[in-house]
DNA sequence: TGAATTGGATGATTCGGGAC
DNA sequence: GTCCCGAATCATCCAATTCA
């Protein structure tokens, strides 16, 4: 390898080439154009020693050496993307941008305070929700569609830097007046009575409670099944059904709601942060990040 | 300061492979 | 066989940088 020919911008060049695994994306990534990147290309194939990408039915797969330089590269173009960003300083009053989140309508729900806090440290900053889909995350990322995901981090993509904010537990929740439950329930009741469920993706009946129960040989009935966790506090305070949900949904809906301790033990979650490497550095977002974390 | 070099853009073309 | 997509290449031009 002729390491003296070798410049960042090849360097970059093979990373966008690497991520995208397609020439003239990784060229509209890098705001050139396609035979310009294919120019870099044919160097950087010249400096290695190796044709690092090669033709395949859809773009270019990597070579064996090119998958070898991916994470030593990855590594490197952070530490320097890093050592440039501290140099950057960010004013959050009097930052102007746009920030796209993905998340489920329950993490917005339970970051609720954190945001407040935020817009009013940075009150030109707009943040632009949207729904989370795990299995688009990383190409919404890389396209620059979604700049940060809350999410809980042991289900997020493992090309994405995470870190943990909260451990959530459940707890089960009924209408003040419920003909049955008054101040706690035990098993027997959970299992008795109708149930709320939330499905993401729509159509699903079984969640970590069916888990808890399934270990004590037990089972509960799911009557309604909802994508949407916000409107479960609803549902339930305007029937005799019950529903665990994660605790932040209905801390300020004692009011409406018993908020009472599950008789049995059900796994909670970690909810996290999730975002690209390529946003890793970003003055603006490392804010961001640093006060959702706060 | 001007020539040489470098790198990128544009437009056109070729080539290979897949889909229909 | 034809069409489409994507990679690669070529010619030409332009701007920035380097160097004598």
């Amino acid at each position: 390898m002729d390491g003296t020919r070798l410049d960042l911008n090849l360097l970059l060049a093979l990373e966008a080439l690497l991520a995208e695994r397609n020439v003239t994306r990784a060229a509209a990534r890098l705001n050139l154009s396609q035979p310009a990147l294919s120019a870099q290309l044919r160097r950087l194939r010249d400096i290695f020693g190796d044709p690092l990408l090669v033709p395949a039915r859809r773009g270019v797969i990597p070579t064996q050496r090119a998958l070898e330089l991916q994470a030593p590269l990855r590594e490197s173009l952070r530490a320097l993307r890093s050592v440039v960003a501290e140099r950057v300083h960010f004013d959050p009053s009097a930052a102007e941008l746009t920030v796209a989140v993905a998340a489920s309508d329950y993490a917005q729900c339970a970051m609720l305070d954190r945001i407040v806090e935020i817009q009013r440290k940075a009150p030109k900053l707009r943040l632009s929700w949207r729904q989370l889909y795990a299995p688009e995350l990383v190409g919404q990322m890389e396209r620059g569609e979604v700049d940060l995901a809350i999410m809980t981090p042991n289900t997020a993509p493992k090309q994405l830097l995470t870190l943990p904010l909260f451990d959530e537990r459940y707890v089960v929740i009924a209408r003040h007046g419920h003909p049955v439950i008054e101040g706690s329930i035990d098993v027997e009741q959970l299992c008795a009575l109708t149930h709320v469920a939330v499905s993401p993706r729509g159509g699903g009946f079984a969640g970590p409670t069916d888990v808890a129960l399934a270990a004590i040989g037990r089972q509960r009935r799911v009557g309604l099944s909802t994508a949407s966790f916000l409107i479960v506090p609803e549902l339930v305070a305007r029937s005799d059904h019950i529903a665990l949900v994660p605790e932040r949904l209905v801390l300020r809906k004692s009011r409406d709601l018993q908020i009472l301790e599950p008789p049995i033990t059900v796994t909670g979650f970690t909810l996290g942060m999730a975002w690209h490497e390529r946003s890793d550095a970003e003055p603006a977002l490392a804010w961001l990040r640093n006060e959702l974390d706060s």
